[in-house]
Parts: C-alpha cells; sequence; structure tokens
DNA sequence: TTTTAAATTGCAACCGATTGCAAAAAAATT
DNA sequence: AATTTTTTTGCAATCGGTTGCAATTTAAAA
C-alpha cells in the first residue's frame, strides 16, 4: 500500500478513499476505476475484479454528491404523504418501495403531518433536493398547488395519490371513490336502512366529495329522500367522533345507517353511541371506510371499504419510473383509477 | 440580460442557474455570488441585494451536491424506525423533526419494516449518503450492529431509542422499562390478581428484557411465586395475539391478571377471551403498553403504559446535535433514560 | 508477417459551490 | 496629500466521479 496513505489512514480514522487513491494504488487511471466500480462492460474482467477488490480492501465508499454533480440526476424519488401513522400509507409506501428499489432508485420519505405550511417546505426542501421525481398526497388544508409548479415547470414529473387534486401535467392515481360511497350506501338499504346519514371530513377534498357523490347517487337511484341534515361534517379527531355521536343521539327520527368516511371515526362514533345503549348494527348500521385494524377489534366488527394501498404505491411508482426511463411521456396527464371492495362484518350486518 | 442565457432559458425550460450565470449577469465574480447568497458578512449590503433579487429573479436554487462536495458535510441526520404505524413512532419523529429543524439540519426517515437485513440495507444507504448523524431504533430481529460500525470508525455520532442495544461510543435514549413493568405489575397485584401471567415480544430485545424483570422482581416483592408457565412469548402478529388468548384458555388454573407488552397484543386478547365468555377485568384484569389509540377503543378500555415519544424524539435529536456542533464530545456514550407512566383504566379496575 | 478489427485504458474537461489568500477600492487617519 | 486601516471583491484551487474521444494494446483476419 502507498506509504503516504497508509499514514493518512493510521492517523486519521475519517480519511475517506476515492476513485484516486484506488488509481494510484493499482497504476490505473480514475476514469478506469470509475467504470469498473461501476461494472461498465468495456474493462477488462481480470482488471474489473482487482479494482473492486481493492475498493472493498480499502473501505471504498461511493460520493453520490460527486457523482450528481457530475451526472445532473440524483436517482431519487421524493414522497410527501399527509401522515404515517396509518396502514393504508404504510402500506403505499410498501409499494413505492418495491417497484423504486427495483428500479434502483432511493427514496426520500417526507410527511406534513395534514398541514399545509408543512407540506409546502416539504416541497420546497425536496425541491432543492433536486429529486428526479415526486409522489405526494396532499395535506388535508392544502388550498392550492403552486408549490408543485416548480417541479412541473422543470420537467420533473410529480404523481398524486390519494388526495389529489386536477393538475395539468400531472399523474393522478385513485379509488373510485365514487362507486366506493354508492357500494357502501347501496349495502345499508339492502339492509333496510332508510334512513342513512354520513359522516365525512370536508368535502372540498376530492376522496370525500367523490364519496358523498356516491352516497347521494345511491339514495337518490332507491327513491330515499336526502335530507339536509344527514351529512356531518366533521374533522377527523376523536372529540369530533364523539360530537359526531352526540349529534346522531339528538336527530328526530334517529338515523339507521351511518356510512363514516373514516374507520376510526366509525370505531369512536360506535363507541360512545354504545354507551347510550344504542345497539349496533340493529338500531344503526355502521359501515367505515380504510380497512384499519380497528375494525376487526371493535364490537361489533366494523364493515368497511378495503383499500389497496399496495398496488396504489405500486401504480403510482411504476407510472413515476416509467415516466422517468422514458418509457412513456415524462410530462403527460393520466390518471389511474383501482377498485376497492366491500367487506361486511357485523356492523351492518341485519339480515341473514 | 445576457442574450446567450436568454435563449437558454426560452428553448430549455430546464437549464439550471447557477452562481456564474448570475454572476455573469452583474459582472461579478461567483465567490462574491456565493458570499451574498450565503448573507455573509463582507459583501457590501447594496451589493447583496442586487445579488439576492437577482437571484431570485432568475430562478437560482442552491446546489446541494457541489456545496456538500465542497464542504464534506451534509447538514443530513438520518433515522431508522422499525415500524411507521404507530403513534408512538410518529411522535418520536415529530419530536426529533422538531428540534432538527430548528437547528437547520435534514432529515431522512428509514423504516426497517421489523426486518433484520432492510435495516442493514437502510444503515448502508444513509452511510453513502453520508448523513453527519444517525438515530435509529432496532429492529425485531436485529441480531448485532456490525452494520452501525462504519458510522462509528468513521466518526459519525448514532444514538438509539427505545429498542437499544450495548455498544461503545453510542447514545441511547430510552424509557425506564424495568420500572414501567414493575408498576404495571404491582398495579395488578393491588387490584387483588395474584396469577398474573406475561405476554411479551422475544426478551432478546433490551425493551422486552426489562419490562419482564420488573414483571418478575414485583411478583417476587410480593410473595408470588412465578410459575414456569406464566410468560407467553409470541410475535407481534394478531394471529400471535389470538393464539396467546387460546393458551389462557387452557390454563389451569386460569390467570386473573394479565400484563402485555403491547396494547394491540392486548387488544386481540381481550376480544378473543370476551368470545369465550370471560369477564374484563372481573376474571382477568389487563394492562397493555404503548398507550395507542386502541385502548381507548376496546371495551373495555386498556389500563398502560404511556410512553413520552414526542420527549424520546426531542432527547435523542438534541443529543445528536449537541455532538454534531462540538457542544459535547461526538462519540461519548451516553445513557438517558426518560420515565414513563401508568394509565389506569377499566380494563383493570376490580377495586373502587 | 502485415493489416484490420476489437477490446482496454487514459486524457482531460466538465459539474457548481466554497474559501484562503491576495488585490483592489473605499474610508479613516495623519 | 500621503499613509494606514478597513471593506469589498476576485483569483484560483479544491471537492470526487463521469464520459467523449483518442491512444494503446490485444486478438483476429488476410
Amino acid at each position: 500500500m502507498d506509504e503516504d496513505l497508509k499514514i493518512r489512514c493510521l492517523f486519521h480514522m475519517t480519511k475517506e478513499i476515492t476513485i484516486y487513491d484506488i488509481a494510484k494504488e493499482l497504476n490505473l487511471s480514475p476514469a478506469t476505476i470509475s467504470r469498473a466500480l461501476k461494472d461498465n462492460q468495456n474493462v477488462n474482467k481480470v482488471t474489473k475484479k482487482l479494482i473492486q477488490d481493492k475498493a472493498e480492501e480499502l473501505g471504498y465508499r461511493h460520493n453520490s454528491f460527486a457523482s450528481n454533480l457530475r451526472k445532473q440526476k440524483t436517482h431519487t424519488i421524493g414522497v410527501i404523504v399527509h401522515e404515517l401513522n396509518s396502514n393504508f400509507i404504510t402500506s403505499v409506501l410498501a409499494g413505492i418501495e418495491k417497484i423504486t428499489t427495483l428500479a434502483g432508485y432511493d427514496l426520500i420519505i417526507a410527511h406534513s403531518s395534514e398541514s399545509s405550511a408543512k407540506e409546502i417546505a416539504n416541497a420546497l426542501n425536496l425541491f432543492h433536493k433536486r429529486v428526479d421525481g415526486l409522489i405526494a398526497s396532499l395535506s388535508f388544508d392544502t388550498a392550492n398547488l403552486n408549490h408543485f409548479n416548480p417541479f412541473i415547470e422543470k420537467g420533473i414529473p410529480v404523481i398524486f395519490f390519494d388526495r389529489v387534486e386536477e393538475l395539468n401535467k400531472t399523474t393522478k392515481v385513485i379509488i373510485d371513490n365514487y362507486k366506493a360511497g354508492y357500494k357502501a350506501t347501496k349495502h345499508l338499504i339492502e339492509q333496510g336502512c332508510n334512513k342513512i346519514i354520513m359522516i365525512t371530513a370536508s368535502l372540498k377534498r376530492n376522496v370525500y366529495a367523490d364519496r358523498n357523490k356516491g352516497y347521494c347517487d345511491a339514495l337518490f337511484d332507491n327513491n330515499i329522500h336526502f335530507e339536509s341534515d344527514w351529512l356531518i361534517i366533521n374533522k377527523l379527531s376523536e372529540q369530533a367522533a364523539i360530537d359526531s355521536a352526540h349529534r346522531i343521539m339528538k336527530m328526530k327520527p334517529m338515523p339507521d345507517g351511518v356510512f363514516c368516511t373514516s374507520d376510526f371515526t366509525a370505531a369512536v362514533c360506535i363507541k360512545t353511541l354504545k354507551e347510550y345503549g344504542i345497539r349496533i348494527p340493529e338500531d344503526i348500521a355502521f359501515v367505515g371506510f380504510n380497512n384499519d385494524v380497528i375494525g376487526k377489534i371493535i364490537e361489533p366488527n366494523l364493515t368497511t371499504i378495503n383499500y389497496p394501498g399496495i398496488d396504489m404505491g405500486e401504480m403510482a411508482a411504476r407510472n413515476l419510473i416509467d415516466k422517468l426511463t422514458g418509457v412513456s411521456d415524462r410530462m403527460s396527464t393520466d390518471s389511474i383509477i383501482i377498485s376497492s371492495e366491500l367487506i361486511i362484518r357485523q356492523s351492518s350486518l341485519r339480515k341473514k
């Protein structure tokens, strides 16, 4: 080993090995080292092995800054999600990871905690980190999409999933929220309910608006007249769910079916109503949304809509990779709809 | 504006503005531009304003690769967690984010999905991304800590939290698992239980081993003889929880108290036992661990140990930042213990 | 053995921000 | 007006990997 290098290694543990060090050691050019370490075809097999072994021996680590700087590519994909603590999001992330890892991309995951300000900060940060592409689900209170414009202007593909907005040159991956809302409502009707209310978060977000449309149409198609107090709009918090339950108790007549766009809200609601002696599903039948674990814990078990998170993540990631690798047009405006299913459990079963 | 640049901007939307472009525009040197953009003291105020405005106008964005390459620092902290979908982890992340953002560091969050292999891959990846520091909680089946050695050898500080192992030159932030286990068990004893079993994940992980010690000592101190079948070790899955419940049903005599090291497991267990007609807490009293939302949904509400996630995250981050900024020794071996509390709810209340 | 083709390797110019040191300009002091 | 001090600014090298093109070596064909 080169004496100087040896001494530097001995005294400064933190000395980084570069391709130049390896080149000097082996009497080769940095160019050849660079090629060998990337397994380039036109480097002699013997030389390549020699170089790779020496790199290993010296504890070489690739410097992605130098590489990114030169290549003007980061091989990194940014992901912005509104929250981390749900099965749905975790499985979407798993799907994304699966595909991106396979394609050799790194991932940076950021979360906005449902705050628009944080989402903007995250977007800016990922923009400065120069991600090659972006996958995002909007925060609850995101009002406009200006913070995604820099990406679009620079030709960086953006994919939205689940919580989306219309935005040109952007792809969205969503479930058939309309159909899901329709199916859930129809199921309640089939179980003999005819005073069906809906508890949802703000209709400004597409997911809730579409589910609401499905709900309304199902009522209409079955000749049930929608009453104005049948729509309860709340936040996604525990307190909001308790408040909703209280509101139900005060309704005259009380509803006999509830379609709730979140399992957590449904669970808290059911629990609160049970404390008032309401029987589920005999007095009020419930359908939730998301297929959270909570649905299998609560009594009675919760009927819900299952959302294929993994598929959604895979779709979003595959679409993005296709754009990055030139398989599809970088700036095309696609729309991918994934189907969801109704899982029927005790909370809505009033008939055999 | 420089004619050449203007044309390039018109035709290639993706042209990146560099400090050289700004320098040419203003007839200044790149050095001055660089200083001005970092708000350096020895640049004339007027010039500085001019430069900053021009940068804004041209849509300049800082190139962190070039900067990192030159400075040999990334100003980024890596975080490896075993899972994302729990309140506990989310609040730890919130705590970490709060402190690191304040100190001007970026964050890269990776999760191992409880797999040792993924944890190793994540560690390697963050090592190659050259994070300035690392915060980690071990995956369930991590057997050794070799993958953290590269960091330690390079003088990159590593902080473990919650799921930790002894490792020299490393800091750990944990709760008083022993005391928590002791408190939970003592509470059950005070409620009149004297056949108290413990359901836990593998005792190889510190958190579970320590809780078990607390449990054993509490029994001993209260003259309760520990029977060999009182310890049920399972995985953290739903099925494992159901199996545990079945095992309880077969025990003779059946226990009258259960200390469970996860709320989810406790919830599934309770639900399964109730299906067999067991009354909670009259027949069997339960104490869980983690203060998950699920504990407030299940009936009866679950007594549990509350874990201050935010504090833990803040502690870990603050300790790391202190090491990075030279406030404390980079490679010191600290140990920070955060206290936890018992939250008493119906599932264990057999006395007024 | 000579010529041609193919496989290896090296040269050198990037990529863009940073910073020690020197030079120039401006301000303050004799 | 000359000198010293302080402010500003610029020069040029550096960080480490990449890649088009040319040079060299080796293998194949004539």
